[in-house]
DNA sequence: CACCAGTGTGAATCCGAGT
DNA sequence: AACTCGGATTCACACTGGT
């Protein structure tokens, strides 16, 4: 069975079809998502502007606009336009945002505390901050400050209690079977990547495919939509594409939508295999460790004990276990109750004797797993 | 002359006598502060409450308890009231920061964005914010995020304009003669270092004296002034102490602030030669010796010798050696110096005398290398 | 003394489907 | 919405005790 199809089945996909999928919105950002259902996207990930030359954007919360940054009157006026920006653009993220959709910023010193301030306070649950890592940062050549070598983004859900995307294992995987780090060492976007026009680089701050393809292996499933209200010139939707996942950019400049639309329309996307192959550790189907007594796999009576034949059970027929001093219960509830633990997962715990020594019993529910199963 | 002495000669000191150098003042954070005249300390080094809002307790998989911060200190009644105690200490803060002084706040993803929000808006400047990648982080246990594998610091000038201390070339010595970047790796604090009591940790939070070691290397000179306002354990006037910098720790609860008195009690300052660092423009060692130091494998002060016991030299804080004649420079440097020779590698020409006599310094890289590199 | 196996632990917002 | 219970889940060090 293929990933694209068993993945969220029961999804309410009624009005999927009536989204700009795979398409740019040449709009304003907060227009732009205004336009759009609430609850219809999967992810956003939003790579906003920082610099305090916001043009257009930064205007103060009355509409007048905020001139050049020049003294300290003006330099707290636009900290407090660029919060009232930050808080309009992510209030519309978050009625647009699925309930258990979850959304990334990326940002730098400048912009980040503030990101992450309004981020707490619209009632967004940070699940992480992570920090790109810069391979090759660019120097600092007047030696005033510390090389400024990371970048940090955001990962947060809809709430406290909200459910979210996370791919576990597959970052297990992407890893070398290490858990996967809040911090990632990327190169910065350069060389054949980077998009260029008339020899000069087309986007300022174009982010690399490579820390998008880890945002979007981590947080999404295949068919997912992903929105990015800053698309640029369009890493997000190269990256979703070839990952198999929906898109929506939101781009006011017609010279970024320009160069992101050719980018998307020549990037690949993989195929199905590829993207199986990726989700290594996917979930089995759960085996009731009845099912294996039923089937013969182990025979009422039979002992079992841990790895170091400190506790004992009998196996009964029921499926359920029996300890000596005569507790009983389910394999994991019995495997916590003898240890005083709180909890305990009874397919690696408990174990059994062949020929060959003491074995978990998760063998046994691995070789059912593999005659049951296609 | 002694350092106190001879640094920053034309700074009006007519009230320094007046302050609490060097003692724990047992009190609130913020009354303590108040009590304190405007504009008296060089350096601030701040690592407030994280507000983590834990919820239930927490297992490893092998069933062990985590032992987590349940402490009162680091509960607060909501966001907006944890948004208030923040301004509230970074008000007082300000105040009694020097002009040219600098200040440093370390936090998690709960609390950061909060705090660096507050130190924007009260027209602090941020110079750099600074990532601490721990060596040895605790996992996930549960597998639902990433592993959260670091903290971040932010440092910060009274304002734009403002001048502040950066020791750009002790910085780079001490990392190898590259630029000092924004991410710095060291391990928690553990093993001998960390303060026990009955077998149990003194301080759920206590920081690693290298991340303190750095900080004030770099944005502190001999003599100054550095404020702990969260002192806890005293890690911050450990290292000013053997750094040769005054402190002020301010703390509340009488348990840390005697563990935190003993432990500064028995601290070393180090030998002023060692306190000497490298000026601008001198030359390059080519290797990170200033890691063995900052790590502890050597001790600014501690005397190295060639094979033969001709030559010697002294380890200085920065990763500098200084013979008796006053000749100084990378181990590279002055090895050649010494020789008369064009080049020396100062790994294997430098020794250093344990229980088992003299050793090449090489040695202690190579311990360095197995214990850091995977 | 060296080496190995076993144990303990660290600023952590740490489950989720089914009833 | 609250509750039950099946079952999935850990990395780097430091320290201890035995061979």
């Amino acid at each position: 069975m293929g990933v694209l199809e068993k993945v969220r089945p029961g999804r309410a996909r009624a009005w999927i079809d009536t989204l700009p999928l795979d398409t740019i919105l040449m709009r304003d950002c907060i227009e732009a998502m205004a336009s759009l259902p609430d609850k219809c996207v999967d992810l956003i990930f939003a790579d906003p502007p920082y610099n305090l030359q916001l043009g257009g954007d930064l205007n103060r919360p009355d509409g007048s606009h905020v001139d050049a940054v020049t003294d300290d009157w003006d330099k707290f006026d636009s900290l407090a336009a660029y919060d009232a920006f930050t808080r309009a653009w992510l209030t519309e993220a978050r009625r647009i945002l699925k309930d258990d959709g979850s959304i990334w910023v990326i940002g730098s010193y400048h912009n980040i505390f503030k990101v992450g301030s309004a981020i707490q306070d619209l009632g967004f649950w940070i699940l992480n901050d992570i920090v790109w890592r810069k391979a090759n940062p660019m120097p600092n050549f007047k030696g005033t400050r510390f090389t400024n070598a990371h970048e940090t983004l955001i990962w947060a859900s809809k709430g406290e209690k909200a459910k979210y995307t996370f791919n576990y294992r597959t970052m297990k995987t992407l890893n070398d079977e290490l858990q996967m780090r809040s911090d990632w060492e990327f190169p910065i976007c350069g060389g054949q990547e980077r998009l260029k026009k008339d020899g000069h680089k087309v986007h300022p701050t174009q982010k690399p495919e490579a820390l998008l393809y880890r945002v979007l292996l981590a947080s999404t499933k295949p068919g997912d939509v992903v929105l990015d209200p800053f698309f640029g010139t369009g890493t997000t939707g190269a990256v979703a594409k070839r990952l198999g996942r929906h898109w929506i950019g939101i781009e006011r400049e017609p010279g970024y939508v320009e160069a992101a639309s050719e980018r998307i329309a020549a990037a690949l996307p993989l195929d199905e295999s590829a993207l199986t192959t990726m989700q290594a550790g996917k979930a089995a189907p759960r085996v009731a460790f009845g099912t294996l007594v039923e089937n013969g796999y182990l025979t009422p009576g039979q002992k079992l004990t841990d790895a170091r034949r400190r506790h004992h059970a009998v196996v009964r027929a029921d499926g359920s276990l029996a300890a000596p001093d005569g507790q009983a219960g389910s394999i994991h509830k019995l495997g916590a109750l003898l240890q005083g633990a709180p909890s305990c997962n009874g397919w690696s715990f408990w174990h059994y004797e062949d020929a060959n020594g003491l074995k978990p019993i998760d063998a046994l529910r691995q070789t059912w797993l593999l005659a049951t199963q296609p």
